[in-house]
DNA sequence: AAATATTTTTAGGTTAGACTAAAAATATTA
DNA sequence: TAATATTTTTAGTCTAACCTAAAAATATTT
């Protein structure tokens, strides 16, 4: 049985992991954590122990294959209840994270069970994220940041990259929710802000916002 | 903001306080929590010093108004996600205790909330036990255990006493249920067992049984 | 009221998970 | 390659929440 604190870490590292393949950092870990790279080490060290991760001093740390089994269903537990949390509760996109980064620790395999049945065995979370399957694997899908888009592209939004709560509010106003079409009339080179339609209306993005929103090209 | 093991404690305090409105000893705390008096006694020194307990040593320990809202509280929240697990995700009575314990620590005010409203404002946990409200008070109804009613006397089943998944389960095996009617027809002076009629058949209740089933009487 | 038993507190330890500061290893730059 | 910078580890503390053993207070018997 895993702590809280020892799933967090392990949560960690599988993010981690879906960017780099290498050996995961101390300090990337530690930023990650909002924590000390020195209490990484000591929790690296005990993970190691659990054999849930392999460390090499100094050359960071990659999941076992038991240890990314772990991760993905806590992964697979924190999107489940945010879908909850949105569809049957109400909540918006942009109120659910902290909730569910408590209730991912939540331990009883029949509670997920039962709740994925319930929400009818939903395929992405509120921020368009993947949920991995009961076995922790998850496929990816095709998907673009926004800014990659040239002008005349167009695709359905289908995520976002940074879902803090402000950038998910400052989308909510602009009319930007997930599964809208968006397309590119034209393209700064000044600013590298895009002129956009959405909702059939026209309007100006800034670099930064389509660096965070991700589209499926059609 | 409460520890997990704060909270426990208070819940502790809150439940033994119902039976005997005294100070609450070290010792009742310990064995409720299956922990060691020392500890009891370090931890309510805390809990006093966060004004939520008023402590004498050696005379026990009493829930201040503040401690008794927060008990009460998180007492609402093990009693609705218990509501939750039956009616929505096809747990039965003998499986949400466990989960409970874990669900009621959860920090969010909008989750209670909307999981009440979500239910419909149950009054009742599937235990037969009253949700407390938003303020903590919950209205005593009036309940008899079964062992107390007379030859001839009759009422519905409202509650257990005891909520231990095996009792539950033998009460599921005899087709005792929340609800139902109950007559007793006898009473056996010798072992103080019961015959009573349920679903219109006649059973023996042994007193070990009819001591943990609470009646309305009718 | 003494003697005895029980309960409660105190004193002193342990472990998990954090921290700071300093040492060691690795990476980067000159 | 040598000097410098960065990253990582180690060493030593700290706190919350537990523990055991012994001392102190209270309760119960004789
Ligand atoms: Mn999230
Ligand atoms: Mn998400
Ligand atoms: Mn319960
Ligand atoms: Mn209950």
């Amino acid at each position: 049985m895993f702590s809280q604190s020892e799933e967090n870490y392990l949560k960690a590292i599988y993010h981690l992991s879906l960017i780099s393949n290498k050996g995961i950092s101390t300090n990337s870990i530690a930023e990650r954590l909002e924590t000390k790279a020195s209490s990484v080490t000591d929790m690296i060290k005990k993970l190691s122990e659990k054999e849930v991760v392999v460390y090499k001093k100094y050359k960071g740390v990659k999941l076992t294959d038991l240890g990314t089994k772990i991760a993905a269903n806590i992964v697979r537990k924190h999107r489940l209840w945010e879908v909850f949390l949105v569809d049957k509760l109400n909540f918006s996109w942009d109120e659910v994270h902290d909730v569910a980064e408590q209730l991912e620790h939540i331990k009883s395999e029949k509670l997920v069970d039962q709740i994925d049945a319930f929400l009818g065995f939903p395929t992405h979370d509120p921020h368009g994220d993947p949920i991995p399957n009961k076995e922790g694997d998850l496929k990816i899908v095709e998907k673009s940041l926004l800014s990659t888009l040239s002008k005349n592209e167009k695709g359905i939004c289908i995520g976002v990259d940074d879902s803090s709560s402000e950038f998910l509010q400052f989308l909510d106003k602009k009319g930007i929710t997930l599964g809208k079409q968006i397309t590119v009339l034209e393209k700064e080179e000044f600013d590298d802000s895009l002129s956009i339609i959405i909702n059939d209306k026209k309007m100006s993005i800034s670099n930064k916002i389509a660096n965070n929103l991700y589209i499926k090209k059609s």
